[in-house]
DNA sequence: CGAAGCTTTGATTTATTTCAAGTACAGTGG
DNA sequence: CCACTGTACTTGAAATAAATCAAAGCTTCG
């Protein structure tokens, strides 16, 4: 049930990467597990909530929404990716779960205790929400700028590049990609409706951008095309 | 030229809110200013960067821009903010003086090692970097999901908001507020053209929500009624 | 006064949404 | 094994919000 932290997946990408022995046993001493299926709710906005995670396995959204029903994702975690913000009880989104999910928990007490403790642990949160923070600011500049098209085309490339650093490995030229999201949520994360998302997923297959096998998986024959459809400047990702 | 920290006006609200005197005084020896005119650039995207910064007065922002010149801004420096990220030595975005600018700078190096030795500037940081990824999601459900009069009277709120916050007072009823931003830095904060920023604040003005005092200063008589026109929960602001 | 920069307003076009069917597919139970 | 249901997805036609193209108004500054 209890994994240990040398076999954990995430072991050098969660919050916990960079502990040492000592920080490790205090820390797995204390871990517990939650698991989620998918369409499951973790929290709701507002809720209390006093336990933070790290993402072991599979994806949570978070999302706000307005009083019309209007929703837009603002975060979408996935293994390794923290979950929450400590010195604050209630949470600000809702937080779900896209696909089953396994959560690795930390009583927020004790984990804001080892935080003040361990100058190690407080470093690699802040580095994680700097890089959460550049995450959020591109997705400002596809949110405000960029053609459905190019949502689309970019939200591909987000989810190639971030499976690739995963498996440490590099983005070549075929990808193959098992989309997480139901076109829904892909529509709440680039600010457009479903059918929208549906209808440019289409032209790209036709066009032949990409292949789909299925509705979820998505074939790219060529990557670099698949960027220049993003918009983004081309020198942003790895060579090749 | 040089303002005792002391006097500073962002003394408990910048990155060193929470000094004591000793790391006070480590800070204080090492500080000096740097003056921008509005419009004048800070660095560009790319550029190496080797200091740190606290806005002292003046706006600056943050912007993005894609190949074909659409630019998004995604960061609005107010006083007191923080201007750049421990560990990384080129800026990933243009920053540029939108008015007149003051910032208070420590050289890159030596203030990564005090963000070493001092827990209390660490967690100031991690801290204020939090808020601005709230600030960033509350920025995505404006860009992704609003239309264009909400994000006018979104951004007002927000504006306001700010200004109150600095001051240390209740948003009232009345708000007067002068707008420091073009109608263009306007749309590239809020993902829309200029034309489209004019034509709405000429709405506003129209019905009533909002007076005109030249071209540049707001009068909100009746600061909930723009609030309700922001499309935000109206429980998120303060009382009355 | 004239030029430049910022802003407003109008007319038109267009990308995306909205409304509306319809298809594909997995799971369930007869 | 096959109809039946529900969910996810696709596609079409019409409506619409915002962009684009274009012109003119207001300030400020030399």
């Amino acid at each position: 049930m209890q994994l240990p932290c040398e076999d954990c997946p995430i072991r050098y990408r969660a919050v916990c990467a960079t502990c040492e022995t000592p920080e490790l046993t205090e820390l797995e001493g204390s871990k517990y597990y939650r698991r989620y299926e998918a369409g499951q709710t973790v929290v709701l906005s507002g809720e209390r909530m006093d336990f933070v995670a790290s993402v072991v396995s599979g994806i949570a959204s978070l999302t706000q929404t307005l009083e019309d029903g209007r929703t837009q994702m603002v975060g979408l975690l996935l293994p390794s990716d923290f979950l929450w913000r400590p010195g604050r009880d209630s949470s600000p989104y809702d937080v779900t779960a896209v696909s089953d999910l396994l959560l690795c928990c930390f009583r927020r007490r004790p984990f804001e205790g080892l935080l003040r403790s361990s100058p190690r642990i407080a470093a690699r949160l802040l580095d994680m929400t700097l890089d959460d923070l550049d995450a959020a600011r591109d997705w400002l500049l596809l949110l405000g700028r960029k053609s459905a098209r190019e949502k689309i085309a970019s939200f591909l490339t987000i989810l190639a590049r971030r499976d690739a650093m995963l498996r440490q490995a590099q983005t070549p030229g075929l990808v193959v990609l098992d989309l997480p999201l139901t076109r829904e949520a892909m529509a709440d994360y680039l600010g457009l409706t479903l059918e929208t998302v549906s209808r440019q997923i289409s032209a790209l297959r036709r066009e032949g951008v990409i292949a789909l096998d299925g509705k979820r998986r998505v074939i790219v024959p060529d990557f670099n095309r698949l960027v220049a459809e993003s918009g983004d400047d081309s020198d942003g990702g790895l060579p090749s």
